[in-house]
RNA sequence: GGUCACGUAGCUCAGCUGGAUAGAGCAUCUGCCUUCUAAGCAGACGGUCACAGGUUCGAAUCCUGUCGUGAUCACCA
């Protein structure tokens, strides 16, 4: 039990006899720097069930616990505000239990069998993956990495969008404009190539619409009969009939995006335990829909389409199913989503999909909830803000988007420069370095986007790239790195323990900060928010930087100093790797 | 227009279930490298928490309304 449960259930159980009530919710926190101790109770809810002035109160509390705790070694009361200063040998003793438990941070998983379903990436095969889908992968994979932390396993997923209009036009301005090429005679990555094509599709697509319009049809009417969108829908009609060249032509070029996106996926560091292709899972649902209309939760309009009617849920109509009895993306989403807690015993699934489709996982939801899965409840949506550009929003077509690839590239570079500049890597080599450089730049960009609460918008300019001062990754990893210098150069030795040793108030503040992550990763994990350890680790490291330079070199200090500073400096190191580990991001041994 | 999200320092963001005098970084200014890595530390400056009401011992936090920004309201995905 952790310091702050001990006193907690000591004061109730001490209001308790002091007053003879039941208390059920007394409110604590930890007290602000600038007052004296270390828990503070909040006098003014017990007012309710105790009468009397609060200050008078919280003197009679604070004697009783001084007295009848040995934890506690003073109080003082300022207004309604019970500040308990603790005992400093218990921060030590505590402190020496950390240092001996091998998986601090991680939750003791439970006994359940059940496992979490993490979404997250699901791109289109038409085009690379851009800045959109970084923070939607970075997200995804960090929200994986803090559940499966506090207890829970986890399947991580992706839905391909394989098959399409969208993949269509990309097959055919390949077989128009393509001359043969493949990623091995350009040397371009594969999604790179196809993504190329879909370009070179809207482009030619564009210049028909001109003529058209040219020729005296309005643009609406040009829209829908550019001949080169006719062929593409063709195609579509054709693969979906199983054409033997179309499904070819399609199973190549979805090829050579899997292995592009296989690249880049391994330089973000996310990986999945399963895909799912949309190609397979496209027909999914029709039967369910059939079984809804027979418990009338669906109804049928006249020309034949399916619908569910939300209104009384202050919602609206939604189709379920096409009049020429085709699924929708509804339909679909159904059906997977039964599939999947079929196939996997789930407790819950997580959908990491942007903002814009709030309102598409609301009526998902609903749905299958009122199809009568229990587990509906048990569905979140992981919404995130877009990534917007000072030029404004990111569209593909039009060249505005920030190529994943381009990125990582760029953000290694600007951390080779930078670290140049400082130049203190001296010795190593070529190799050494450019691992580095990229720990960094990574670091650099994960930080940067994981730190943000998901729901907000970012704003991103590629022209300041990241900072590598302040709230930053780089900064986080330079202390790390500073760290591993000391215990190079220290002699750490975890079995000695001091149990005399006299904290001051720096020591004893990191210590109640190391003691704090194993909450800190439990909260992250109930609101799906990375953001959270993002910003305790920040909040680590400032404290950890503040002390190290407020104190003496360690040959200047006495032996039980440095061997106490020595643990200590580890034990930071220890959070902050872990705590990077749950944002996939890595840590330099030097930097 | 309906619905949802967001609005905190010049900029980028924290602020957990309502608690004490609103917190960082960047930028600007002032100190600190013969000392375990100065990608650092200490300090100064900077606020009508969009606005107006309400709930209560107490509101940046909860509720209502207004304004601003964005998303969404397809037989697209």
């Amino acid at each position: 039990m952790n310091i702050q449960d001990l006193i907690k259930n000591a004061t109730i159980k001490g209001i308790g006899e002091l007053y003879q009530v039941d208390v059920d919710t007394i409110e604590f926190q930890s007290t602000r720097k600038e007052f004296e101790g270390d828990l503070t109770v909040v006098i003014f809810p017990l007012l309710r069930i105790i009468k009397g002035n609060p200050v008078e109160i919280g003197t009679k509390i604070g004697e009783y616990l001084k007295q009848n705790l040995p934890e506690i070694s003073n109080f003082n009361v300022i207004k309604g505000f019970l500040n308990l200063v603790l005992n400093e040998e218990l921060f030590v003793d505590k402190f020496y239990q950390l240092i001996k438990y091998k998986d601090f941070g991680k939750v003791i998983p439970l006994s359940s069998t059940k496992s979490v379903m993490v979404e997250y990436s699901s791109p289109n095969t038409n085009k690379p993956l851009h800045l959109g889908h970084i923070r939607n992968n970075l997200l995804g994979y960090s929200v994986a990495k803090i559940i499966e932390a506090s207890g829970k396993k986890v399947i991580k997923t992706q839905i391909i969008n394989d098959r399409g209009i969208h993949i269509c036009k990309s097959m055919l301005a390949w077989e128009l404009f393509g001359n043969g090429e493949t990623p091995q005679s350009t040397g371009l990555k594969g999604d790179k190539l196809v993504g190329n094509y879909y370009v070179a599709f809207d482009k030619a697509y564009k210049a028909e619409i001109e003529q058209l319009v040219a020729n005296g049809k309005t643009e609406e009417e040009a829209k829908k009969q550019a001949p080169i969108l006719l062929k593409a829908q063709e195609m579509l009609q054709q693969w979906e009939a199983g054409d033997t060249h179309v499904v070819e032509l399609w199973k190549k070029m979805n090829s050579w995006v899997y292995e592009g996106f296989n690249k880049t996926y391994e330089k973000l560091g996310v990986d999945f335990y399963k895909n799912y292709f949309e190609s397979d899972t496209y027909l999914l649902g029709k039967s369910v829909v059939q079984e809804g209309l027979s418990k009338g939760v669906f109804y049928k309009k006249e020309d034949g389409s399916v619908w569910i009617d939300l209104t009384e849920e202050g919602l609206d109509e939604k189709i379920v199913l096409r009049s020429d009895g085709t699924a929708v993306y509804m339909t679909q989403d159904i059906g997977t989503a039964i599939e999947r807690f079929n196939e996997f015993s789930l407790e819950s699934l997580i959908y990491t999909v942007g903002n814009e489709q709030d309102y598409h996982f609301k009526v998902l939801f609903l749905i299958l909830k009122k199809l009568g899965y229990s587990w509906a409840d048990h569905c979140h949506h992981l919404s995130y803000g877009m990534v917007d550009l000072p030029s404004g929003k990111m569209k593909s077509r039009e060249g505005t988007v920030v190529d994943a690839d381009d990125l990582i590239d760029e953000m290694t570079a600007t951390a080779k420069e930078i670290s140049e500049e400082l130049g203190k890597l001296e010795g190593y080599t070529a190799e050494e370095k450019d691992k580095l450089y990229s720990i960094i730049g990574l670091g650099a960009l994960k930080y940067f986007i994981l730190k943000v609460d998901p729901k907000k918008r970012i704003l991103f300019d590629p022209k300041e790239s990241i900072d590598f001062n302040g709230n930053t990754g780089p900064f986080i990893q330079y202390t790390y790195a500073r760290i591993q210098s000391i215990l190079r150069k220290g002699t750490l030795d975890l079995t000695l323990q001091l149990n005399d040793y006299q904290i001051n108030d720096k020591e004893k503040s990191l210590i109640k900060h190391i003691q704090q992550y194993p909450e800190t990763v439990q909260l992250a994990a109930e609101n799906l928010s990375p953001a959270l350890i993002a910003n305790y680790t920040y909040e680590l490291v400032k404290e950890y930087n503040s002390f190290y330079q407020s104190t003496p070199i360690l040959n200047a200090v006495t032996n039980n100093e440095q061997h106490f500073r020595t643990q200590l400096s580890y034990m930071v190191g220890v959070t902050i790797k872990n705590a990077f580990e749950l944002l996939g991001i890595q840590v330099p041994e030097r930097m």
